[in-house]
DNA sequence: AACGCGGGGTC
DNA sequence: GACCCAGCGTT
C-alpha cells in the first residue's frame, strides 16, 4: 500500500468513528441542503451555523419555496449570522435555479459558476458535498491540513496556495468525495486547528510533515509572521462601517412586513448605538446598503428590500 | 493583490 | 484584546 493510500484510509476510518456525521446537512443527502449551508458557512464557524440552518430549512423546505420568498423574510432569518449579502445572494441563486434550470439543482460546474455568490470553493461544495462528484472544496482548513501533511507548519508559509491545491487534489479519495471532504474539514475543526492542534491524536500523525507540533512555537512563528494591523483595525469597532451597517440592517429587521421608518426617525432610534453619526453619514450608509440590494429607499422612507 | 463585508467564539 | 472562521465580489 503506498503511502498515499495509507493517508487516505486512516483519515477515511478516523471519520467513521470521530467524524461529525450527525451535521443537519449530513443527515439528509440533498443538494438543496448542501447550497444553503454552504452559503451559510462562508467564513462562519459549524456550530453557529446549525441552529440557523435548522430554521431556514423548516421555513423553506426546498428550493422552490425559497425562490418564492422575498429578500426582507431570508434577511430576517439570516439575523445573527453576519456577511448579508450571502442571504440577498442564495435567494437569488434559488430564484435563478427556477428560471434557467427548471427548479432542479445544477450539477454542472460551468453552471454552478454563473449563479451569484458561488465561487470556486462553492462549486467544489455542492458538486462533492451535494452530488458526491470527484471534486476538491479547498477552504482554509484543508489548505491548512495539507500544508502541514505536505510541508510542514505554515508559519512561514512554505508553499503558495496553487501548490498546496495541487497537492490536495493529489491526496483526495478517488470517489468518495462526500466522505473525505467532510473528513478533511472534520480533522481541521477538531484536531488539526489553527491554534493548538491535537497532533497526539491525529490519524495522519506518523505521515505529517510537521508533527508534533508545539503550540507555543506555533504561536510564537504566527506572531512573527503576523500582517500589519488595517487602519480600521486601529478604530474602535463601534466607529467602523460594519458596525453601523449591522446595526441599520438590524432596525430593519425589527419592522413589521410591510412596515418603512423614515431617515429621521431612523436617525434618531440609533442614537444609543450610533452616537455622533450625523445624519448625512446614516444617508450615505443607507444609500450603499441600497446599491447592495439590502434595502429598499422610497423617497425618505427605508425598509428591507422585498 | 488588496479590500469590504458580521458576528461570535476562543484563548 | 487578538485571532479565527466550509469565501465572494469589487476595485
Amino acid at each position: 500500500m503506498s503511502a498515499v493510500a495509507r493517508t487516505r484510509a486512516a483519515l477515511l476510518a478516523w471519520y467513521r468513528g470521530h467524524g461529525r456525521a450527525n451535521l443537519p446537512w449530513r443527515t439528509v443527502r440533498d443538494p438543496y441542503y448542501t447550497l444553503v449551508s454552504e452559503f451559510m458557512l462562508q467564513q462562519t464557524q459549524v456550530d453557529r451555523v446549525v441552529p440557523k440552518f435548522l430554521a431556514f430549512i423548516e421555513r423553506f423546505p426546498t428550493l422552490a419555496a425559497l425562490a418564492a420568498s422575498s429578500t426582507a423574510e431570508v434577511l430576517r432569518l439570516w439575523q445573527g449570522l453576519g456577511y448579508n449579502s450571502r442571504a440577498i445572494r442564495l435567494r437569488a441563486v434559488a430564484v435563478e435555479i427556477v428560471e434557467r434550470f427548471g427548479g432542479a439543482m445544477p450539477r454542472d460546474a460551468d453552471a454552478l459558476r454563473s449563479l451569484p455568490g458561488i465561487g470556486p470553493y462553492t462549486v467544489a461544495a455542492i458538486r462533492a458535498f451535494g452530488f458526491d462528484e470527484d471534486d476538491a472544496p479547498i477552504d482554509t482548513n484543508i489548505r491548512r491540513i495539507v500544508h502541514r501533511l505536505c510541508f510542514g507548519i505554515e508559519y512561514p508559509a512554505l508553499a503558495n496556495a496553487k501548490a498546496i491545491d495541487a497537492r490536495a487534489r493529489e491526496l483526495a479519495a478517488p470517489g468518495e468525495a462526500h466522505d473525505w471532504n467532510s473528513a478533511l474539514m472534520d480533522l481541521g475543526a477538531t484536531l488539526c486547528t489553527a491554534r493548538a492542534p491535537k497532533c497526539l491524536l491525529c490519524p495522519l500523525h506518523a505521515a505529517c510533515a510537521a508533527a508534533p507540533i508545539d503550540a507555543t512555537l506555533l504561536d510564537a512563528r504566527r506572531r512573527e509572521h503576523a500582517k500589519k494591523p488595517s487602519p480600521q483595525n486601529a478604530i474602535p469597532f463601534e466607529r467602523t462601517t460594519r458596525y453601523a451597517r449591522g446595526r441599520i440592517v438590524d432596525r430593519l429587521r425589527s419592522l413589521a412586513p410591510g412596515e418603512r421608518i423614515s431617515l429621521l426617525d431612523l436617525h434618531r432610534d440609533l442614537q444609543p448605538l450610533l452616537p455622533e453619526r450625523p445624519l448625512e453619514e446614516l444617508e450615505r450608509l443607507v444609500t450603499v446598503l441600497e446599491r447592495d440590494g439590502l434595502v429598499a429607499c422610497d423617497g425618505a422612507y427605508i425598509a428591507l428590500r422585498d
